[in-house]
DNA sequence: CCTTAAGTAGACAGATTTGTCTCCATGGTA
DNA sequence: TACCATGGAGACAAATCTGTCTACTTAAGG
């Protein structure tokens, strides 16, 4: 029983429900059953807790993305399925992530707005890991002149199927997005020669 | 010297900028410069000053973007004016709107993460009010088939280019949010006839 | 002039915040 | 056996939180 790992995931699923400065630090010691003091022999302050339930999130989004990505065809496919395991999210249906509450990273930017900060700047770094996942699978398969401009506007429809989804309850984002997306990727998908 | 719109406005600014869970009571009254008893006698608690600057922010917001989007031609110039208008908030180059930290009502969804939470339900309405003004530009001229589908296009695009904006700092996602948008609304613009 | 409403200033209560520290138990290793 | 790191339980400090209340001031209207 890994202590330190028990706590992020502890505080990590309290900060994604309920936001992180509602949260206290005895609450999540009450919840995971762990002492304080072990808390704070793990992480020297709060901040350094939020930050390590960040990259807990980091790894496990990617992680959970790649392989739904993997599962599909390559290319457009795997566009495709990055779409239908958003839709998953949203709506409850992978077991694989916890109930849909937003998008942490946005999340989290809200609290500490202020893009200097560490926690701000380790979510725009999380927003550019999935970016490159998306960069990765559509290499090979899209004219190299347009390959920034697709994946910019893949992150953009992305991000707006989430914010949909969270603020106005809209469960059918991510297919709605998908049109979009999948309308201009065939734009310029290369021909198989 | 309207001792409650003042409040609002100072609550605003400061929840804007830093959360409303890290700003409390007692900073709002410094920095407003009223006495606590004051602000008390207007709101019932501080959930209800949230819920005035959620009122506030809701009427400026929609009063600025609707001007942008009247000073141009009616149509699909209108949405084009939308986007140009986002581009300016992300800027600063709008001294209509305050400087840029993403969507308070985005915000302020994360830090009330349940649906049924009051506050949220009246970030959930902004966002259905803004959906009714592009539908009120747009409806006259495409084809009313495809109506809600363009509008639900046109707000995941433009939420999307937000939270690009703020979280990763791109300060052209609105332009690429248009680039977009744009292709949309010429595959279904009316003839002119 | 008197009454009434509203604002100021700030003490105060009671809860909660982060973070430190003490005392004790346990378990592995030299 | 002796030692030492780790963790449990929680007291404690110092600050801050929301919200209430008292006492005083100011201004407007009948």
């Amino acid at each position: 029983m890994d202590k330190r790992e028990h706590l992020v995931q502890v505080a990590f699923d309290l900060f994604y429900r309920e936001g992180v400065h509602a949260v206290g630090i005895n609450r999540i010691l009450t919840e995971s059953g762990v002492a304080k003091k072990t808390l704070y022999n793990h992480f020297a302050s709060k901040d350094e807790l939020v930050a390590a339930t960040l990259s807990y999130r980091d790894q496990r989004f990617l992680n959970w993305l790649g392989e739904r990505m993997a599962t599909g065809q390559a290319g457009i496919d795997a566009l495709k399925a990055m779409f239908d395991a958003l839709h998953d999210w949203f709506n409850g249906e992978d077991a694989g992530q916890p109930q849909f509450n937003g998008c942490y990273f946005i999340n989290l930017s809200a609290e500490y707005g202020d893009a200097e900060h560490p926690l701000h700047q380790q979510c725009s770094a999380h927003k550019r890991a999935v970016q490159a996942l998306m960069r990765q699978h559509l290499s090979a398969w899209v004219e190299p002149g347009v390959l920034d401009q697709l994946v910019d506007a893949l992150a953009i429809l992305k991000e707006g199927a989430i914010v949909q989804a969270h603020v106005t309850g809209d469960k059918n984002a991510a297919h709605k997005a998908w049109a979009i997306a999948e309308s201009l990727l065939q734009a310029h998908v290369r021909r198989e020669d």
